[in-house]
RNA sequence: CGGGGCAUGGCGCAGUCUGGUAGCGCAUCUGCUUUGGGAGCAGAGGGUCGCAGGUUCAAAUCCUGCUGCCCCGACCA
């Protein structure tokens, strides 16, 4: 490609409108421009990045066994009242009406067009176990869309949907979607982690997540410095500390904690570590009325393992102000365990505590040297809280570090979550009807790009790892509109090196070689080829790898050779 | 959805408090010079100041309402 034909506009300066790096780098290179919240333009070097990660993730579920369909982005309201997502899904579903005002959905996600193909086109479970996989625009209306195409409205994901005939094979088909993602992301040069995750809102049994280990992430995870434990901290447990509690040695007391409604105020306040503050939670219950969670201070409640407790509401609400006030006969701020009107459900660090400082239940007061046992009866206990950092790893092996990722993919054995409800059936060895089982895999292709840039990028800009690099090599002339040789060398050097496959980024503008070099380092390609008269002369060109410092000379006649190899390797 | 902020040529910003002819840098176009790390000089084009009302002799500036966007929290590829 000649630059002088390709109009891209680079900019010095970081659009406002930017917060995480990849984004700005994005903007700044000219691979993406915003339409609207969380929709975005992909401009020809943007979508050129978007491509090889597509072709990438085709070639691997291809060698997996899968079958590329695509299934359309409208999808009629009714499979989504059959599978009960209609109703289950909220807002982030777009719905919208034709001219006969009948209803449509944007798709999500394909589950439910997914099974209705399985269901009229698969009969016999000599058909399974199959996988149907698409590369398709996703719309979900995300309430705070953010981070540019990290956390898009509109974006294009790869989605897999195997149906089995046993949990066997289900286990197998994950298996192989599993080493799949191992090798595309492999491949993509990503520094990721798969780890274990709750299901969500799709249901189904095992899953886990594939996440791009950076600083930006949104998602914390804990991985263990032992073994290859790695876990959502939505889901990672938090072990039952080792040692027995410590005997009570403080007589029980009360203190006035004037406003100190807070457990930083608190612990200030009277001169105690967080660590030997209790902190009370008022959730609502399942059943009405409210259930008392209760934490160290230090210690924060994980909502997904308080809403997975029987006597808990699902979803999790904390409790009304009033409901607070009835159960405890206190504003919230100054509740404690101690003559609770509720059950209690106390965290396994919590429960270790001795001689610890609740509230007590009365405004403007809080309980010193609380004793489990003594003050106040044993409470049921569970894991409620977060993992923190050096908690030990639940294999016993090492100890957690909690990280940040980006989720870039998640594989799920869905069962008949989805099977069931549309009746999706083939018939078995005995002719019998039988529900088919399912699993479903799904990468976000646009995020990817982004997750790549914030693994690989500098203060010039991004550093592409070959395999997802717009283009192979820049080549970059210098002062070629006086110099008739360079022109000559490079319009020729440019023709070999495309004709042996090598997608040649070809700087031929009337440029300064100081904007050409910039550009060529905003955009992160990943080889750099310099023909400048001086080694011309030599019959040498320079070569310098975006994250060296040094130029190589190489000799005009040996540059494919050279670059072919550099590629290779 | 709760909290905070922003909206002025393509981009980054000043001007708003204290109303009085809309400005700067980058980018773009023309010419000359320059050419190994985002050049210099000279000239040029480009803005209903987010939208709608209102106050005023006069509104980017003051008032009211709306919209869009960004950031922080609960959800997800």
């Amino acid at each position: 490609m000649r630059l002088s034909q390709y109009p891209i506009n680079t900019t010095k300066e970081t659009p406002a409108e930017a917060e995480v790096l990849s984004h700005q780098l994005m903007l700044r290179a000219g691979m993406i421009r915003r339409v609207a919240a969380g929709i975005y333009d992909w401009l020809p070097m943007g979508l050129r990045v978007v491509r090889r990660v597509e072709q990438i993730i085709r070639e691997e579920m291809n060698r997996a066994g899968a079958l590329e369909i695509l299934m359309p982005a409208v999808q009629p309201a009714e499979l989504w009242q059959e599978s009960g997502r209609w109703h289950e899904y909220g807002p982030e579903l777009l719905r919208l009406k034709d001219r006969h005002d009948r209803e449509f959905v944007v798709g999500p996600t394909h589950e439910e067009v997914v099974t209705d193909i399985a269901r009229r086109e698969l009969r016999s479970y000599r058909q399974l176990p199959v996988n149907f996989y698409q590369i398709q625009t996703k719309f979900r209306d995300e309430v705070r869309p953010r981070f540019g195409v990290m956390r898009g409205r509109e974006f294009i994901m790869k989605d897999a949907y195997s149906f089995h005939a046993d949990e066997a094979s289900m286990a197998a088909g994950y298996a192989a979607m599993r080493a799949a993602y191992v090798r595309m992301f492999g491949r993509m040069q990503l520094n990721f982690r798969s780890v274990q995750a709750d299901t969500g809102a799709i249901g189904g049994s095992a899953s886990e997540e594939f996440q791009v280990l950076a600083e930006s992430g949104e998602d914390a995870i804990a991985v263990s410095d032992g073994d290859d434990f790695a876990a959502n901290i939505e889901l990672a447990p938090a072990a039952a500390p080792a040692q027995a509690r410590a005997a009570p040695s403080q007589p029980l007391e009360r203190v006035t904690t004037p406003h100190m409604k807070t457990i930083a105020d608190l612990s200030a306040f009277l001169a105690v570590p967080r660590e030997r503050c209790l902190k009370t939670l008022l959730v609502d219950g399942a059943g009405g009325g409210v259930v008392a969670l209760v934490l160290r201070g230090d210690h924060e409640l994980n909502a997904v393992k308080a809403q997975k407790l029987q006597a808990v509401a699902s979803p999790l609400r904390m409790a009304s102000a009033a409901a607070v006030r009835a159960a405890s006969g206190s504003e919230p701020g100054f509740v404690g365990p101690v003559d609770l009107k509720c059950s209690v459900y106390a965290d396994h660090a919590a429960l270790n505590m001795a001689d610890f400082v609740c509230g007590a239940n009365a405004p403007d007061l809080h309980l010193r040297g609380v004793n489990w046992g003594r003050d106040l009866p044993e409470p049921a206990a569970a894991d409620l809280r977060n993992v923190v950092d050096g908690d030990p790893s639940p294999t016993g092996k090492g100890r957690l570090r909690i990280v940040r990722g980006i989720e870039v993919g998640h594989i799920f054995q869905l069962g008949r979550k989805y099977s069931q409800a549309m009746n999706a059936t083939v018939l078995d060895e005995s002719g019998q009807s039988v529900t088919m089982l399912m699993g479903c895999y799904g990468i976000g292709v646009t995020r990817i790009v982004a997750a790549s840039i914030e693994q690989n990028h500098d203060e010039r800009g991004i550093i592409w790892p070959d395999p997802l690099a717009p283009f192979h090599v820049v080549l970059i002339p210098l002062n070629l509109q006086k110099s008739a040789p360079v022109r000559a060398a490079a319009d020729a050097l440019y023709a070999v090196l495309t004709a042996a496959g090598i997608e040649v980024l070809y700087d031929d503008r009337d440029a300064r070689p100081g904007v050409k070099f910039a550009d060529a380092e905003l955009l992160g390609i990943p080889h750099r080829l310099v023909l400048g008269e001086r080694g011309l002369q030599a019959g040498s060109c320079e070569y310098r790898h975006r994250r060296a410092t040094d130029n190589e000379d190489i000799p005009l006649d040996s540059v494919t050779g050279f670059i072919k190899a550099k590629l290779a390797g």
